[in-house]
DNA sequence: TGAATCTCTGCAAACGTTTGCACAATCATA
DNA sequence: TATGATTGTGCAAACGTTTGCAGAGATTCA
């Protein structure tokens, strides 16, 4: 067990083992046509045996290119980025990348000093979720000049999104169809992607001539516990929900929770609808009604749209994925008014 | 909207714009004492005017330092690791660390070639969690001349792992408390780690004197649906257990899952132990018992002890933290014989 | 035989930094 | 005034690669 700091072999320490010269080492170590079949296996088979690694570093720094892409995420544990990661890093694999991956805790601050950090690293792109920079997301591309994709900020040209609007409009009119005339919907007041959602919810609302009541739309920070909390606080009202539609399924989760520890049954008293699929979703008990988010499709959308930046290819346009809602079993008629 | 490849701002430029020597203004933008504070300042502004972000390429070529390093795990999408890459990841940023992620997917030569990417882009050190390499660590550290640390694999001298033996020593004591004498245990052949479990699982069978019977160990991949399987599969014997001890929280997931569609209740019918305590867990119907890994600090000691090795120091030795039984609601007396 | 072509290899510059050393100018000291 | 210390700056090498260009032999062709 050596742990001491050995010098590594480079191009140079082979060429003179080799007795060539270190240019000649780099051209056969990349198969380059011009070099003779038999100095090309001599140096490849002492690169091996001399344990030879090349230093990427030095490679990037001649050709410009570092074959990395930076990946910024809120949360390593949100598990609706878990598959997004999983799909950006997948396919960036497949295409000869390798993945950054850093968290901003939903920080403006945070957020730009990762970007910063990967544009000194010199990545060759950069994916953004759940970004904080919305705004002036012109400013972001002023000062960094590197290809930049979002995931879930429509505003800015190249991003990747689902269709929440769709998704949202599919779940309130299902609860609607089953009855339900008092809805609730628990937000997530500090992501503006909530919007859409919220909007939809409100649409739908009215088209059914369904009175809007403020007191139904809680707010949530898309976490288990937030979801209880909502849960708790509307199950307190005068007159409390038939169905409640959640910001995501982690606040489904919560919500769902509240509902057990209050004793009611789910959906013989209360509907719950959900937002992203998660995997566990269908196993939760009942399983939930959600809306399907393509989180892996997503993330696999995005690298793709960001090799294509990298390329420079033209023509790119944002990209919207569509969401799908699921019925699972805490979906149900709305009780009797009693 | 300017996405062309503009040129990136050099040292050299900043000192041809300030009429002085490269060697001045790496010295300037660093403090360096021997710096005028006319110059250091001239130089500073013109460097943020400029639009300048170092190269931390070229600085690690010469420092032979990358500030980086490479963590491997086995999938982004498992909820027990997301903790865990929080705990190296905030812990590394603290240290002025980025870190590289990469997925084994479970499988060996992914795995090494992983290692070998990182080590390419000179990491100063590596983690790996659910490392296949277990055996050959040997094999591991002659390849790869940088320091690495193993999560959860205790033949490899430098590594972080839980109390697994005790963790699972705790859960069946448990169960045998609550007077439960058929006992079925859902394992992970394909993790090493798991032979911990399972050992507890039988010493403690044997010391209370109960009958260990095989059909009672089934086999699992530690996923959500193959906890449903071995349910299944447990449900179908028979004498069917009156416990059930999972390899980990997805698993236990799983076989409520199997328990709810055979209609039975918990713990009522069949009690039910998982292992990591995930954040949802305590969110579950019931809530799940189970034995806490403490993932993020484990993230955390691994850096650390990642840390330790790079700077050189000695006298390190492997870790094991405590885990503890967390009893809620899925652990319940067992059924009256009938 | 000479010229042209082809095959293989080396030289040297470049990528963007850091840093040991030398040197010039300034300043304090004796 | 000479001496030494101090302060600020530049030169040049180094890190480990890649690659355009040139050149040396070998081969082909007329």
């Amino acid at each position: 067990m050596s742990r001491e700091k050995r010098k590594l072999v480079s191009i140079k320490d082979i060429a003179q083992e080799a007795g060539v010269s270190p240019s000649t080492v780099s051209r056969a170590l990349h198969n380059h046509p011009h070099i003779s079949t038999e100095t090309g296996e001599r140096v490849q088979r002492l690169a091996h045996e001399m344990g030879y690694t090349p230093s990427l570093l030095a490679r990037s720094l001649v050709t410009q290119d570092t074959a990395t892409i930076g990946l910024v995420i809120t949360y390593t544990a949100d598990p609706f980025l878990s598959r997004l990661v999983q799909g950006v890093e997948e396919t960036a694999r497949n295409s000869g990348y390798s993945v950054f991956l850093s968290s901003s805790y939903r920080d403006y601050e945070r957020e730009l000093e990762v970007v910063r950090s990967f544009h000194e690293r010199r990545t060759s792109g950069i994916i953004i979720t759940g970004s904080q920079i919305d705004t002036d997301y012109l400013d972001l591309d002023d000062r960094f000049p590197l290809p930049i994709v979002l995931i879930n900020c429509r505003t800015y040209p190249y991003s990747v999104s689902a269709d929440k609007i769709s998704g949202a409009k599919q779940a309130v009119e299902h609860l609607v169809q089953l009855g339900h005339r008092r809805i609730a919907f628990v937000s997530n007041a500090k992501l503006s992607t909530d919007l859409d959602r919220q909007t939809s919810y409100q649409q739908v609302l009215r088209e059914h001539d369904i009175p809007i009541d403020d007191t139904l739309v809680v707010e949530g920070d898309g976490m288990l516990e937030s979801g209880v909390r909502a849960g708790q606080k509307l199950l307190s009202l005068p007159q409390p929900p038939t169905a409640i539609f959640c910001f995501n399924d982690l606040t489904a989760m919560g919500v769902l929770t509240a509902l057990r520890e209050a004793d009611l049954q789910v959906p013989r008293d209360c509907s719950v609808v959900g937002f992203d699929d998660l995997e566990i979703s269908a196993y939760l008990c009942p399983p939930l009604t959600t809306v399907r988010q393509p989180c892996y499709r997503m993330g696999q959308a995005a690298i793709r749209m960001l090799l294509q930046l990298i390329r420079g290819e033209n023509g790119i346009q944002a990209e919207i994925l569509q969401t799908e809602l699921i019925v699972r079993q805490t979906t149900g008629l709305a009780p009797e008014p009693s």
